[in-house]
DNA sequence: CGAAAAATGGATTGTCCAATCCAAAATGCG
DNA sequence: CGCATTTTGGATTGGACAATCCATTTTTCG
């Protein structure tokens, strides 16, 4: 893959570029981002991007992950404590705060690059897919921990999965309508189900 | 909008067009279907394209409210009948087999188009979100029904939404993971929430 | 220090594609 | 029938953009 001897200086080049590329790209798309963009935004040249990455393509599968990266940071440590209910509000308040700082723009950053790729690009289609098991498995810890403690009744790799579906169409419907009720009902809903399938007392 | 006078014979043909970009565009994203992909689909000429729509934009606008029918369309008669816990996991079936059908490839139709345009097309995203509205909608007048007849305990307007985005969600996770359990998970999920809200017993 | 490897500069190229243009044919309508 | 309007054909254009190329500078390391 990155058969090429990264030099300090090297690495951090092509990080910037890799920071720039998901910035762009999350804001305006994959293919309305273009590389000369790209260069304005990073001031680096042409031969150093492509010196760095491939093509496009290859760019993009790193912005894929570098974006699961992000996600995962961006919740901790929250997503380490989804094992009460209080923790899984305050996991849910962290994410409707941050779409809130974001005016309801952009949606999730692997969400919105599967669904441009999904269909025409089976390499990132995969690339999001295992970035979207990390974050399953993260959330799945804190139930099971919950069910094996004796205080979850129903399947906790099925709730996790709910929701975290519920996150992506609440993230989805947020950025479609600009208002956070979407990401808000969604996330509270499936709550909701799983502390009622809870033995522990709901905090006030 | 549609200033020009359209004959029999010109509606059809641009019926025809709108019918293949919808496709195309379904099948392989905005950007990456063109005019020419366009025009070889349907045997139809530049200026023909061009006759029926003052540019590309006009025709995405176009798809988007022939997708939104065609949800709706699919979706008769279950969507008119979510007023039982029954009626709900009908429609789920729908839905799931559907996608199974699909072999968990497109997503949803206008959930695609507001993904690729939410950031970059103000119309379009309009669009979309009025086409969310129609559908959350549809879906609320079952659980409103049900809620009138006092079988429901709980906001009809918030299960509906969350019904919506665990849809979406769950659309968009099964169309990365090309695999169609984040979908009934999600659904289920939130029609065992509503269910748990039922004073009716659950069908067996 | 000095050769090899890595990093950078920036102009260029070739392709793709949305949109335009100038007709000609078909259809509607009085 | 005959004029106006609508529909169709297809070649063309102009711009945008990913990717290449060749050269120069900087860094690494023995």
């Amino acid at each position: 893959m990155t058969a090429k001897q990264l030099t300090a200086k090297g690495a951090e080049t092509r990080r910037r570029i890799v920071a720039a590329a998901a910035q762009l790209m999350y804001e305006q798309g994959i293919t309305e981002t273009t590389m000369e963009e790209l260069r304005a935004a990073t001031g680096a040249s042409s031969s150093q991007i492509y010196h760095y990455f491939a093509d496009k393509q290859a760019l993009l599968l790193a912005v894929i992950d570098y974006q699961t990266e992000a996600i995962l940071d961006l919740q901790t440590p929250h997503i380490d404590r989804l094992d009460t209910i209080g923790g899984l509000r305050a996991w849910r308040d962290l994410l409707v705060e941050n779409q809130k700082r974001m005016q309801c723009r952009g949606g999730c950053p692997i969400g919105t690059i599967g669904s441009q790729t999904a269909e025409n690009n089976p390499d990132a289609r995969l690339a999001v897919a295992s970035g979207y098991l990390r974050w399953e498995n993260a959330i799945r810890a804190g139930l099971t921990t919950m069910h094996r403690r004796g205080d979850l009744d129903g399947d906790p790799g099925d709730l996790a999965l709910a929701l975290l579906t519920a996150l992506q169409g609440g993230l989805l419907m947020t950025q479609i309508h600009r208002t956070v009720r979407p990401l808000e009902v969604a996330l509270d809903t499936v709550i909701d189900h799983i502390a009622s399938l809870t033995r522990e007392i709901p905090a006030a």
